[in-house]
DNA sequence: CCGATTGCTTGAGTCAATCAAGGATCATTG
DNA sequence: CAATGATCCTTGATTGACTCAAGCAATCGG
């Protein structure tokens, strides 16, 4: 298991509750791709890929090196959950998209992942709203 | 950088910000990590010594495997960080110590991570305790 | 004492991530 | 057009995190 990005040292109970959930979330994330064998990063590529796109974009939109995705890619596909067609409009560009076993696999993936979902649960709409307010004015 | 823990899709504006929220958190802490020549595992270990402890207390604590906690405290003593000396009461284990240095490395890390003082600052005390309270309850 | 347990390390293996380098294709422009 | 340069992606090499299996040494329990 990935270790916490844990806090050296928490000076208000707001960031250590924040710490908390971050914990709590990413370990949930990767407990949920672990279920379906799949690393979080497997899991984080499979599930942006509702359309087909190609690598670049993916690695710009996930701010990593093409290579990384590259590797990431090559691994799905060998699972048999994306394959990598070329561009027609662009013969240097690949374009990537979910098999229907990736499709079935990212599904299982949402439902496994529980994690937002139950933990917005436990809060009535007033408090959701709330919170997303409090959250959206803490991160400036 | 590391992928985001990403959501598949988001049913909520609640659990979209609580998404952000942890991506944000986790670049944090790994790019003040980076600006010190630290690995998020290495910051994290470190920022847990503030008393000398055993390898396995780390672990526990940590929810990794005993194996992963020799290597990253391997690495920090190659780096000066860290000493691992003999238990004298069982001698089977070891007692990691943070060096001056590395008690000097945790404070800049401390200081450079500055991502939940931040947010939480940017909330009065009251909104700060209605935020705790929420993700309390959120947390179950 | 002797067997079982504990504390840690080693070794092998997988994956993520980054960087440097390179091939192929496109796009520009002289 | 043809040369130049930029873009898209891949390869190869390296580092580090992480896991598992195996093992050594020390301690503990009967």
């Amino acid at each position: 298991m990935a270790l916490p990005n844990g806090p050296v040292t928490t000076s208000s109970d707001a960031e250590a509750v924040l710490f908390d959930l971050v914990d709590v979330y990413d370990r949930a994330y990767e407990s949920a791709a672990a279920e379906l064998s799949l690393s979080p990063a497997q899991a984080c590529v499979l599930g942006r890929l509702d359309e087909r796109r190609g690598m670049g974009a993916l690695a710009e939109e996930l701010g990593c090196d093409a290579s990384n995705i590259t590797q990431i890619v090559a691994r799905l596909e060998a699972l048999g959950l994306v394959t990598r067609e070329p561009n027609p409009r662009d013969r240097r560009a690949r374009l990537v998209a979910r098999t229907p076993r990736g499709d079935e696999i990212n599904h299982r993936f949402a439902t496994a992942f529980t994690f937002a979902r139950t933990a917005v649960g436990r809060l009535s709409p007033d408090e959701q709203d709330q919170l997303t307010a409090l959250l959206r004015k803490a991160l400036g």
